[in-house]
DNA sequence: AAATGAATTCAAATTGAATTGAACTTTTTG
DNA sequence: CAAAAAGTTCAATTCAATTTGAATTCATTT
């Protein structure tokens, strides 16, 4: 029934093939989260395989393994540790780069350095709207109120809620998923 | 002090102007809004010049506002309107359009109908990794199996906490801003 | 049912953003 | 301090995604 071991051709259990696997599949995964929210393809590949390496990388290594240059390496993990999702060791001569693994700084990062500045100058923007809304046409005058009250609401509360919910990301990360 | 009525040359309240300027800044926001989360900038200016319009709009109108092709506007609106943000009215020979103010809609159409696929599908190309763990080089066994239940749990959150937010979206809606 | 106008489709063109790579700057070490 | 290696920069290129527009389909009207 069972194969003998010596002829063995069972599901080979190739290593490498295997870390090729983990490694191409979280590479993708970051990859495309990355793209859905309009970041630039290379810098979730990047996050990617520092977040399947147990071992810290260096840029060089990075931009072999996923057959990008130098340059992109370069600005994709500045990007990186600017977010805050990623630590460089510069002790050594060459720098060596690892994921940090809490997944809610990707969210936070996101948050803190894109949504919330742009929320905020959106927001200045609407508010210069305020003082026309006496000469926009008559008949329609609620209307227009209402929409800009609407808007600027939106922005208000997305910009106080946004810090808020970091918050709860965090305090929730720290009881074993009491949601549900 | 006060300039008589007469040559007067006040702060002119020229109402096309003033209406431009309304639209055009809404138009802006929403289009850069849709940007920061990977939309096209076109399907932005749609919404914007909707949501600023107290009138229904036709598809030539806001082609021609937009100063984009037909054919734009006509995928655009088919992607808006697929997100739930914009009605369309079909009861007339030409279809006219109207944003959905209630802009908790743009968010929960988002985490709808874009986000909740993509975390599900790589929810589950994940899961094929779990049968690897065992080939994984074996000096950073646990650390292979940490990253991968770390990514595994996040994605699982994310999906059971998102339909969540929303209904709490939803809720927060119905309170003046309790948050703060 | 023919004709007119609205709306959609999709191959091709365009555009804008990401990536490259060569030149440059900085850091290290023999 | 000179040579080598790491790392950064940015103009030019490449590439992907959006937009266009002509052809087509669909719907309405006379």
């Amino acid at each position: 029934m069972s194969r003998s071991p010596l002829n063995a051709r069972q599901t080979k259990p190739d290593v490498s093939e295997s870390l090729e696997q983990f490694e191409n599949t979280l590479v993708e995964v970051f990859s495309e989260l990355a793209d859905l929210f309009g970041n630039p393809r290379s810098h979730g590949q990047i996050y990617g395989i520092l977040f399947a390496s147990p071992e810290p990388l260096t840029m060089d290594a990075i931009a072999a393994r996923l057959d990008i240059s130098k340059g992109s390496a370069s600005q994709g993990l500045r990007a990186l540790e600017m977010l805050g999702v990623i630590d460089r060791d510069a002790s050594t001569r060459t720098s060596t780069y690892a994921a940090r693994l809490e997944l809610k700084l990707l969210v936070s990062g996101f948050v803190r350095q894109r949504l919330m500045p742009r929320l905020a100058s959106s927001q200045a923007r609407l508010g210069t709207l305020k003082p026309l809304l006496a000469n926009l046409p008559l008949e329609h005058g609620p209307d227009y109120q209402l929409r800009l009250k609407r808007v600027t609401q939106w922005h208000d509360r997305a910009l106080r809620f946004l810090p808020l919910a970091q918050k709860l990301l965090d305090t929730a990360s720290k009881f074993p998923t009491s949601i549900d």
